[in-house]
DNA sequence: CGATAGACTGCAAACGATTGCAGAGACGTT
DNA sequence: AACGTCTCTGCAATCGTTTGCAGTCTATCG
């Protein structure tokens, strides 16, 4: 059917070996011959096949990005930067669905290898370590976002505690006091970590810490409803939301505007990660970004370097951190001089009353 | 490295060929033999190599999606519908971004049809037209949305026509005369359908064409925005707006909030596609479903067939139309008779004023 | 001028499967 | 007993590359 370099040789008349060789430019054929046969092969329209080649050297030059589902905005631009980034140098990415879901992560998993993938990046459930780790020694493999902590894989990670700490203590100079927590499954990752960094805030300001305030879990759309009306109905109800499961927004949005709560005048609310829609909803919602391009970016990073460094990858680090950072819009508004009968308990007052 | 079907037929000794025959269930081996070896390749962890086997073949179980972005969320569920239909079927599927972009999706083809892939749909961006043609000839193809004039591919599409003409009859019905219509580049198929639709309800009910209430264009949420003050700017604006292309929406959003024009109360909005915050909103908007996993499955089905047909597949029709539905939420509503220069100017003149 | 290195080239064996062809038995028929 | 048929198995070629090894040719040096 299509042209090979079998045909090439022949056209060219010189052997399937010298044409291989001039071809993939290995040194070992005269300058002559190597721009004869290349200015042939392009005449001729050949292109060499890569199941073939694979077969030959154990390679693919396809590399595999292995996420939970592409509704999550942040695994839409990581997907979109990992594309971009190796695909500019010569790499096809393969982009599969698990759905968290740890049966099809490892059905897809054996697949991949099968298939003699270079390289993996995956978003791991976390159930599969013992497979994961197995398939680390056929093939570089970078977890992303998430660690699987029966595995040593090397895991690029937003910084959530971080990440957490900034929202909360953003929320906190604001002058809020009763900050209301909407987070994930505790039993993850980011869900323990996010937790963590609202404790520290609020430790470090020297705020009590009111389990009525936290809301954590598997969370839908619904079920953030459901949080945000227990956070409403409280007979002393937050001042602030932070929603740090971006799965909830939507939920809390509705129930706001239920009940005609005004944002950010009756309740300033915060979330994490972006929505394409944040920036144009009204009001414009402030976030904490955790970063997903720099993730991606660092992943492939590390990626390539394992690829290269053939087997010995290791370079003790194993773990990397991107920055969180905080995205001010117009969710958030300054609590007014709330307990105190005084005057004046603008701002830096506010930030003082913090601190303490 | 891995196991290959030379250590099983050595285990069991036979020859690598019975093992084959007996592993791929040809019928041409004993029930014993067979029994006995696929036992033996179990307990040796034996997985076939699907690329030694696709360079013998020709067939990779690879069927590949090509898309042109993650961002919209109808090719979001497209994606999900497709990938778990073929994985079904012991099919991985290959998802890849082409960013709309003719010369990206060039490159994607050629790669793709390099590693043999068995089957593609593609979302075409209508550009390499005579590509795709020739490609065809290798591999099963069927594009999905879009039509690519210069092929004569299967096609599977959302019936715009009529998903327009159902949303402006809605509007009509409600008793809007003036209705705004945002919709896409005029040289892409969908954007000519969704216009000839809208402009048939019109006719139908005996509303004259007002050429100031329709924008065409490429569209991103700031173009939405400018149309959508355009629109409320003119000096009869209109009582609704038709947002046929979902890229736009957000603008239009933005520019109602700015302006305090409540909807459905000072405006009916009715949007193409949906998108998940769309029932979370408040309100909670009405839409025209394009019908995104009727359209997927039918792709899936078609290419299916085709990959069956080896190479016979013209089945005569070549363009298949999946229905549009309507979506009633909360962002339309009839009204109020209008002409009529009786009291109760409340609501509407929030609107009028806006306009000033 | 002969030896020798060096630069190219070709032969043939891989990679791991599938598959046409032919041989080896087992069995039934005449 | 001879023959044909049928079922099962193995040999070997093949898919399109890459690559170790050995051979050819030219040029260089002593």
């Amino acid at each position: 059917m299509s042209v090979t370099l079998k045909d090439v040789a022949q056209a060219a008349r010189v052997s399937v070996s010298t044409a291989s060789r001039a071809l993939t430019g290995t040194g070992l054929t005269s300058e002559r011959t190597q721009q004869r046969l290349t200015r042939i092969a392009r005449e001729l329209g050949y292109r060499p096949n890569p199941i073939a080649r694979g077969l030959k050297t154990g390679q693919s030059r396809l590399v595999a990005l292995l996420v939970h589902n592409l509704t999550n905005a942040s695994f839409q631009v990581m997907a979109e930067v990992i594309q971009a980034r190796l695909k500019a140098l010569g790499y096809q990415m393969l982009l599969c669905i698990g759905g968290d879901d740890p049966e099809q992560e490892s059905d897809t998993l054996t697949t991949l290898v099968d298939h003699r993938i270079d390289g993996l990046i995956v978003v791991p459930t976390g159930k599969n370590g013992a497979q994961l780790k197995a398939l680390s020694k056929e093939v570089p493999i970078v977890c992303l976002v998430r660690r699987d902590d029966a595995t040593d894989l090397e895991t690029v990670l937003a910084d959530d505690p971080q990440g957490a700490y900034l929202g909360t203590r953003h929320l906190i100079e604001l002058g809020h006091k009763r900050i209301g927590l909407i987070v994930g499954r505790q039993d993850t990752t980011s869900g323990r970590e996010r937790l963590s960094g609202y404790v520290r805030a609020l430790r470090e300001a020297g705020i009590a810490m009111d389990g009525t305030l936290v809301h954590a879990g598997h969370f839908v759309p619904e079920t953030g409803a459901t949080c945000a009306r227990k956070l409403l109905d409280l007979l002393r109800p937050p001042s602030a939301i932070f929603v740090a499961n971006h799965e909830a927004t939507l939920g809390v949005l509705r129930v706001t505007a239920e009940r005609n709560i005004a944002i950010p005048d009756d309740l300033s609310l915060l979330c994490y990660e972006d929505m394409p829609w944040f920036e144009w909803h009204r009001p414009a919602i402030s976030i904490v970004d955790n970063g997903a391009r720099d993730l991606a970016n660092l992943a492939v990073d590390r990626l390539l370097h394992r690829m290269d460094a053939k087997g010995n990858g290791n370079d003790g680090v194993r773990e990397y951190r991107v920055g969180a950072r905080l995205i001010k819009r117009d969710s958030c508004r300054p609590i007014e001089s709330a307990s105190k009968p005084k005057s004046s308990k603008s701002k830096s007052s506010a930030a003082k009353s913090a601190k303490v």
